[in-house]
DNA sequence: GGCTAGTCGTCCTTTTCCGA
DNA sequence: TCGGAAAAGGACGACTAGCC
């Protein structure tokens, strides 16, 4: 229950009840809630959750497995989180032996972050079957809670493999339901923009440029509402291929004004020749790569490429 | 039928008091 | 000092009756 997750989230922090209640609500209230004779409104929870340091997810999530040997646990799990984040996987293999998600005891969350955790693992190794299997294992675990930053690594990762696999249209409708779903929610905003980031790929995919700009704009509007980044160079790269497709020259301009990427490279000549600037376009083409393996999957930078080349490549 | 005011019940919250 | 119990107030939604 609430109270209970309340209760020892607090303990870790190490608050009394009137430091933590100090200036939500009174002392006496947050008793209640703990013992759990009231259910405290939604904006009471997010802002215990703020001063207890961790999400409203987190304290709203199934509990009711959950027991001090649990805590443990939880903090195994989050200590891992944080290496696999800063890209260490040597643990987790010790961690898998452990088997914590066939026990009883453990909350479906916890189970779900575990194998969230060895989905990543299983990327890191190359292993998309495992890392696919962990995956929806995660996702069906998470799905008992209320949708989280966890459940939505999950979901990004099952869609990656999916797009890879070319089931663009099933990723998308994934991705869609899910954030309508996460849409109304006050949190999280950067989830909301990873998945916002991968349908405006999906739809790159399916070559609806159109919809990529729309997508994109409301993409830049949430970014500046929510004060939150995610992604922006790449997010700057699709934008200005969409820009080179829709003609929009002075967009494409700002867009490639630092070329750092080949991709910006080819579109900063195509801009170039566009505006009939031929000489610096050609100076600038000469450095972009000759293999076009990697535009194969990109039929719009692959026609800017074949235009480029039929009408400079031989001057 | 639609609007408004009054009543009632529930939920959320606070204050006060008390015990460990 | 910390935490629990009881009582009470305020806000809000659901329901009903009266009026146009």
């Amino acid at each position: 229950m609430i109270g209970q997750r309340i209760k020892e989230t607090r303990h870790r922090n190490n608050l009394t009840q009137e430091e933590l209640a100090d200036g939500i609500i009174s002392r006496t209230y947050l008793s209640l809630i703990e013992k759990g004779s009231v259910q405290p409104s939604t904006n009471v929870l997010i802002k215990l959750s703020e001063r207890l340091n961790c999400s409203l997810n987190d304290l709203m999530s199934e509990t009711s497995n959950f027991r001090y040997n649990d805590v443990e646990v939880f903090r195994e799990i989050v200590f891992h989180e944080y290496k696999v984040e800063h890209n260490d996987f040597s643990t987790i293999p010790e961690l898998m032996n452990k088997e914590y998600e066939k026990a009883d005891e453990i909350s479906s969350a916890d189970c779900g972050r575990l194998h969230l955790l060895y989905a990543k693992y299983y990327r890191h190794e190359g292993d998309a079957l495992q890392m696919i299997r962990q995956a929806d294992q995660s996702l069906s675990k998470l799905s008992n809670n209320v949708i989280n930053q966890f459940y939505i690594d999950a979901l990004l990762i099952k869609t990656a493999y999916l797009v890879e696999r070319g089931e663009v249209t099933e990723v998308l409708d994934l991705l869609e339901d899910t954030y309508a779903m996460i849409y109304p929610m006050n949190e999280l905003n950067l989830g909301k923009l990873k998945i916002l980031f991968e349908i405006i790929e999906c739809y790159y995919r399916k070559e609806q440029y159109f919809t990529c700009r729309r997508l994109i704009d409301k993409y830049v509007d949430l970014e500046r509402r929510m004060q939150v980044h995610y992604k922006e160079k790449e997010l700057g790269v699709l934008s200005a291929k969409v820009a080179a497709f829709e003609n929009d020259f002075e967009m494409l301009e700002r867009l490639v004004d630092q070329s750092e990427t080949e991709e910006l490279i080819l579109l900063k000549c195509y801009n170039l020749y566009k505006k009939g600037r031929i000489r610096e376009c050609v100076e600038y083409f000469k450095s972009y790569p000759k293999n076009t393996d990697e535009l194969k999957d990109d039929p719009l930078m692959l026609d800017i490429y074949n235009e480029l080349k039929d009408k400079i490549g031989t001057l």
